[in-house]
DNA sequence: ACTATCACG
DNA sequence: ACGTACGTGATAGTC
């Protein structure tokens, strides 16, 4: 009756213990820990999917010790007790199972092993097909052709599983699953306590049991065994063979009481189930339930497609009657496929072929700057590409969002991505399934899950209606989403933050990526000529010290010849081999002088690829580069830039310095560069409220030096260059969340010295210390960290069981708020910059920000004014207990503005 | 895809 | 006793 009929059993604790350790720790808002469940269930739900089961169960262990392991106090042997995060687990994933109506077998006395070989054996003699999903591979001695074991491992692009029946285990390792206990048998087992046979190990023990097919026929076959050890030590330890291989044999005998009719899986979606998954705050689950119960078919007959270009002009008025969640959609080249809109009630895809040119101008006549939800996730990677990219569609929305930024900066436009990344910034990307997940829990399919690794364009020409779906899925969800971020947002006093600041400053960003900047391909050449010779000649000359060609950019290949072959002393370990890194190798530098030429080389070949041509791929058809500003990137609330980054164009040595030499501004413009002096070290004293901090920079002092005299009870006129530098590296420790060991790594010196060196600037600034003490346990407390605009950064490492992991997070508790002020400072500045530059008319224009750093293309005839406005509104910014000071500097280049 | 290294603030 | 400075991105080598 149960023929060809499905079975799917889960080996719960071995299932648990991967996904424990496999998930990061999370807790509910009650401190419970859930990492483990979370895990089991995804494992679980994965494993349903792909093998479409008619039954489902789950084994598990009693924690008490079964009579095999009698002899043992702990049940799995050697095993190291569970941890209590994990063991706190057990009953909640059974519960949990309970509530899903899941069959939870466990039997005093029997093994997990045992009750899924006797289930597993008995469905397979009813005509089942069964998969046995386990971490264990002990398991794979019951697999046969019709009972699979399915392995799953953690990986971190997602969950692999490895599927065995007995035709692909004997191919695997040349012994059939029943074989494989005999194979035990020999070797033994220490994490079972299976003692085997001494002297026999992995390796002699399957060539054995290939050879012989059993323990007995070895036994029966003494004299002959080879190697000798082996021929004697399986007639010595014969009667511990045998006991092994009773160890090592799983029961298909358990005495366990099931009822396939009982572990169908109608009705997992409990209510009970779902109140569990809520109370523990598993989201990502909770989703399956809305899943379940409002079903898609509902939602998704609400979305449509619309190809006829006739027909779009009526049904936009049909529908911007209230607020629409607006996607566009392009393919893998940056071509517009087409775009959706959503009222909620419902969505609709407009194909390429539907739209007209005045699309967006159409939608704008209608709705009268009515509100905008986008997800611009979609969008954003063609800010850059604009230029020269000829998509009707995309051109029109960003000149849209260009034209109308007064109406988007206030109430007509939001960026649900750039919204969710203010409520969280901890996410490494903000797509439609995330939001609809976390805020909506509703599961929504993705492009993988419809066309796998399919091209765009094809899966657009192909499959139009699943495409469409996507996109009406983007929209649906920005539009939905909206409502709950600004309601987040609210509630977090973020809404200043995100309407005030940074969506408005995402146009500014548009426009500094759109500018861009020269970079003359020449020059940059030339520049990559020199290196080149340089490169050549410190090679040849390292390959003659060593007497040997080999790749000096393979830390690996280095590390050999230095420390192996050259036996150079001192070097330091790392988890691959030896550690090359520059501080490493300098401190050997003085005795060995290729090592000097190594770094060189190391220097100027870093030069070359990342910059000189690196950046010589980046210059488009208008001679410029432009890069993006990523807004949405960063823990602490700064910018980053890519493609290329041109937050990291060398400047600390001359050599790498040079290469600025090659950015400069348009005929009749000359580069206006100003930087913030020490804004991180100011807001530190604003922030502390520290009285002689406060006092130095009331007084313009040079900061490194007076912290250097109060630190070393020096007269500051008296102070020595070193001491200088040593208070200088305590000034960034402190903005970094000292420890005495960083400090003293970074100075060379010895941890106790260093800390001394902290102990005494504390001293000399005692504000300092209780502020960044409440820093961390405000923190602890709340459970993240502010800056000045109220920018939150979640510091989930502060409740970590690992110490380094909590250190960490104490570092990032005393950093972040620093470091994420100093960003809305200058964030504040750009805005205003960019504001005034414009309302004043001017031509010229903001086009590079490097964390504390404006760089300007300003014209010649402007330059007062443009200096003006850096002065004014850089320094004017926010209003803090300390001035704030900028350096500035003009320039025929990038290199002269510094 | 991951690691080591190094460029910037 | 633990084993570290904070925040990024690009490249080359290795698996």
């Amino acid at each position: 009756m149960y023929e060809n009929q499905k079975l799917l059993l889960m080996d719960g604790h071995s299932i648990l213990n991967r996904a424990f350790y496999g998930i990061p720790d999370l807790t509910n808002a009650a401190g419970v820990h859930t990492n483990a469940v979370y895990g089991f269930i995804n494992i679980m739900f994965k494993l349903i999917e792909t093998e479409k089961p008619d039954y489902f169960m789950v084994a598990f262990d009693v924690s008490e010790p079964t009579f095999r392991h009698k002899q043992f106090s702990d049940y799995k042997g050697t095993r190291k007790p569970m941890q209590p995060e994990l063991k706190q687990q057990v009953p909640m994933i059974q519960e949990l199972l309970e509530a899903m109506k899941v069959p939870v077998l466990k039997k005093g006395g029997w093994e997990a092993d045992d009750i899924l070989g006797t289930v597993a054996f008995a469905a397979e003699k009813e005509g089942m097909m069964v998969t046995i999903v386990s971490g264990d591979r002990d398991l794979l001695q019951l697999c046969t052709d019709h009972i699979k074991i399915a392995l799953p491992r953690t990986k971190k692009t997602g969950t692999e599983v490895e599927h065995y029946f007995a035709k692909d285990f004997t191919e695997k390792t040349g012994v059939t699953p029943k074989e494989f206990i005999d194979v035990k048998a020999l070797m033994g087992d220490s994490s079972d306590n299976i003692p085997g046979v001494p002297g026999i190990g992995e390796k002699t023990a399957f060539a054995l049991i290939q050879k012989y097919h059993s323990i007995d026929g070895v036994y029966e076959d003494a004299p002959n065994v080879k190697p000798p050890r082996a021929s004697k030590n399986i007639v010595e330890f014969w009667e511990q063979a045998k006991e092994s291989k009773w160890l090592a044999t799983i029961s298909l005998e358990a005495d366990i009481e099931y009822k396939f009719e009982d572990a169908t899986l109608e009705d997992m979606f409990t209510k009970e189930a779902y109140l569990l998954c809520k109370e523990w705050e598993l989201k990502n689950i909770l989703g399956r339930f809305e899943h379940q119960e409002v079903g898609h078919e509902d939602l998704e007959a609400s979305f449509s497609i619309v190809e006829d270009g006739s027909k779009v002009e009526s049904t936009l008025k049909e529908m911007l009657v209230s607020k629409v969640g607006f996607a566009v959609a392009f393919d893998e080249k940056g071509n517009t496929l087409g775009v959706s809109l959503s009222n909620q009630r419902k969505s609709v895809f407009f194909t390429k072929e539907s739209l007209s040119l005045c699309f967006l101008d159409v939608i704008l006549s209608n709705v009268n700057h009515s509100n905008f939800t986008l997800i611009m996730e979609d969008i954003k990677s063609t800010f850059t590409k604009l230029h020269y990219d000829d998509a009707l569609v995309a051109k029109s929305l960003l000149e849209f969002l260009n034209r109308h930024r007064e109406v988007c900066g206030e109430k007509g436009f939001y960026d649900v991505c750039l919204g969710a990344y203010l409520a969280n910034p901890l996410i490494s990307s903000y797509t439609t399934e995330l939001l609809a997940k976390d805020y909506l829990s509703l599961m929504v399919p993705t492009f993988g899950d419809k066309f796998g690794k399919e091209k765009i364009s094809l899966a657009y020409e192909s499959s139009l209606k699943d495409y469409g779906l996507l996109i009406n899925y983007d929209a649906y969800v920005s539009t939905m989403v909206e409502e709950k971020i600004n309601e987040e947002l609210t509630n977090k006093e973020m809404k200043k933050l995100y309407d005030e600041l940074e969506l408005p400053l995402l146009f500014v960003l548009y426009d500094m990526e759109r500018e861009g900047i020269i970079c003359n391909q020449k020059e940059l050449e030339a520049y990559g000529k020199e290196l080149q010779n340089g490169i050549d000649r410190l090679e040849a000359s390292i390959y003659e010290t060593c007497k040997e060609e080999f790749n000096i950019n393979s830390p690996k290949q280095l590390g050999v010849i230095l420390f192996e072959k050259m036996g150079i002393q001192g070097g330091k370990k790392t988890k691959t081999g030896y550690s090359t890194a520059a501080d490493v190798l300098e401190k050997l530098a003085p005795e060995y002088p290729v090592i000097k030429d190594i770094l060189e080389y190391r220097t100027l070949s870093k030069l070359k690829s990342t910059y000189a041509d690196g950046l010589e791929k980046c210059i488009e058809k208008d001679g410029r580069i432009h890069t993006t500003f990523q807004q949405m990137v960063t823990a602490t609330g700064r910018l980053s830039s890519t493609e290329p980054n041109l937050q990291n164009i060398p400047m600390r040595l001359e050599l790498g310095k040079m290469i600025r030499k090659v950015f400069y501004p348009k005929a009749g413009f000359v580069f206006v560069d100003a930087d913030y002096s020490q804004i991180e070290l100011r807001v530190l004293a604003h922030m502390s409220k520290d009285d002689n901090l406060i006092q130095a920079y009331k007084e313009n002092r040079d900061i490194h030096r007076a912290t250097a005299s109060l630190v070393f009870h020096t007269p500051f006129e008296e102070v020595t260059e070193l001491q200088r530098r040593n208070a200088k590296a305590v000034n960034f420790g402190i903005v970094y969340g000292i420890s005495s060991f960083g400090l003293g790594q970074d100075l060379n010196i010895s941890r106790k010295e260093a800390q001394k060196y902290i102990d005494d600037y504390y001293e000399a600034y005692p504000k300092l210390k209780e502020f960044l003490d409440k820093l961390v346990a405000d923190a602890k407390e709340l459970g993240y960290c502010l800056t000045i605009e109220n920018r939150r950064r979640p510091v989930p490492e502060l409740s970590s069981g690992n110490f380094m992991q909590r250190s960490f997070g104490e570092r990032i508790a005393m950093n972040s708020p620093i470091q994420g002020s100093a960003a809305d400072i200058i964030k504040i500045a750009m805005l205003r910059v960019h504001n005034r530059l414009e309302e004043e008319h001017l031509e010229s224009k903001l086009i590079l920000q490097v964390h504390d750093e404006l760089l300007i293309e300003a014209k010649e005839s402007e330059i007062e004014k443009v200096h003006q406005i850096l002065e004014e509104e850089m320094k004017g910014a926010l209003s803090l207990k300390v001035p704030l000071e900028i350096d500035m500097h003009d320039g025929k280049n990038w290199y002269d503005a510094k």
